[in-house]
Parts: structure tokens; C-alpha cells; sequence
DNA sequence: TATAATTTGTGCGTATGTATA
DNA sequence: TTATACATACGCACAAATTAT
């Protein structure tokens, strides 16, 4: 599975493999993963190349890690509460600051979105539960 | 700077401290920081501590990392191109797939505008360079 | 309630490789 | 060529959170 020659660092090796499998359905949504000593061993790869491979896919939402309890496949696609659009408003995103994700509590690896005013205003979203509708004219 | 008995890890909090200055102005956006030797010195934490807290500031496209160069604090870039929304259209965000970063050369930490036709056909726009602007009736 | 086992989190030191100046 | 700096990887130890006994 993970090549040592390949040049491709092991960490994104294993990222790989751990993305294609949990895509591909063999770790479905709601489930662990295997313990990061357990991915350890059976990649042959040390427990720090494994975490980072895991942190690869947290930062990409794909999964949620807990202390002590372990790395659950994250389930996709919840409903997407929709902002109807405002004219002239500009949407866009960019990854939140801490604070933000703090105050609305929201997981790694899920960007907001920042609607702009054209008076210069702007509203955050996190974009994991919403969206902004374009209105009909 | 860093208390070894907050309960907060020494690489969070180095990050803080790190973006913190960043954002008063005290590392001006194309300068470099100093190195992780250096930092890890100055801060009294070991380089992987560093290099763990430097990691978090890129996940968030703080810095940009260039091995044989240094931590360059990135460049804040926020000349969009504006897409001009069509009517039902919905807009949300999410973490680039590698494949779409590969393709567009995104930097790390930047989130992809998805945009969703009312057939379900989506486009994909990089948020550093993209914006949707809601049109007029 | 208390204890142990499991799992992730943190931190260190070390080694080797690669890119840049 | 040499020095500097970042990248990757391993191993070890211990702490903290959770779950099982």
C-alpha cells in the first residue's frame, strides 16, 4: 500500500488510501476508523506519520477526531439552510478565524461564507449549514 | 509569551502569538518570520513545537512554507473576480479536493465557491479569486 | 463508585533528506 | 562546496478524555 520510494511523502500515501476507502463506502459515514496505533501497525508506517495523514483528512472535513474516543467518518451533506440573496451583495469564503469558529462551534475543515454589503458590511456563515440562493429578478 | 501551565498547548498558544502579531502588523504581509530555530529559541519550545504551531498558521493561509527559504506571511489578496450570479442559483463552500487544488494551484487553507445550478450541475471557483455577485432585478 | 483499558493529544529528541542561498 | 532552513519520519513518554469492567 504505502511505497517508501515513490517520493510521495507516506503521510499523503496513507491520507490517500484512507480517502479512497472512506469514499469507495468501506468506512461508511457514522463509523471509527481503526485506532491510529492500529492504522500504525497495519501500514507499517509510526503512529506521528499516521496523525498526520488523519489531520490531512480533518482539515478537508472528512472526518471528526475526538481524545479517547477516536476518528469518526463524518456524514456528508446535512441540509444546507439557504439565505436568499440581496442585490448587488457579493459572496464569497475564505476559512474562519478562530473566534468564529468558536463562537458558532463549528468543526475543522469547514469554511464560511462572507456575504459583503455594498456598503462595505459583512455577514459570516458557516458554510457546512448554509448557502445563499440568487433570487429571481 | 507561552505559559507551560495554562493547560493550553505550547503549540496552540505559539500560534496565537504568532498570528497575532501578524495581524497587528508586526510581520508585514511578504516578509519572513523568523526561522523555526530561531523561534523555538525566542519562545523556549522545541522545534517541533515550531513547526506544529507554524502548521496550524498555514492550514489557515496565513503563511505560505518554503523549504530552503522560510515562512513567508502571505499576502492578503482580496481583488476578486466577480462572477455574476444567475437567478435559483446556490452558492456554498467547502475544502478543495486535492484534485481541484492540484488543478487550480490553490495554496493550503483556502476553501472552492460551489456553485449550484437548479439541474444539480455544479461549478467550482477557488475563494481567493473568486467571488458570485448577486444581480439586480 | 472506582479502576483499568483504550484512544487521542502533546512534547521531546533524533536522524535523514531536500531545497536554497 | 558549505551552511542554513525546511520536510519527513521514527520512537518514546506521559497527559487527558472516554469507555468498558
Amino acid at each position: 500500500m504505502i511505497d517508501l520510494h515513490s517520493g510521495v511523502p507516506r503521510h499523503r500515501q496513507l491520507a490517500d488510501v484512507l480517502r479512497a476507502r472512506i469514499v469507495a463506502g468501506d468506512h461508511p459515514p457514522g463509523t471509527l476508523l481503526p485506532s491510529e496505533t492500529r492504522l500504525s501497525q497495519e501500514y507499517e508506517v509510526g503512529r506521528g506519520t499516521v496523525r498526520r495523514a488523519v489531520g490531512i483528512l480533518r482539515a478537508e472535513g472528512l472526518v471528526d477526531v475526538a481524545s479517547g474516543r477516536g476518528t469518526r467518518v463524518r456524514s456528508r451533506a446535512p441540509e444546507l439552510e439557504e439565505l436568499i440573496g440581496e442585490p448587488d451583495q457579493l459572496v464569497t469564503a475564505r476559512m474562519p478565524t478562530p473566534e468564529e469558529r468558536a463562537r458558532w462551534q463549528m468543526p475543522e475543515g469547514v469554511p464560511v461564507l462572507v456575504v459583503r454589503q455594498p456598503d462595505g458590511l459583512m455577514d459570516v456563515y458557516p458554510a457546512d449549514e448554509y448557502g445563499v440562493r440568487i433570487p429571481r429578478g
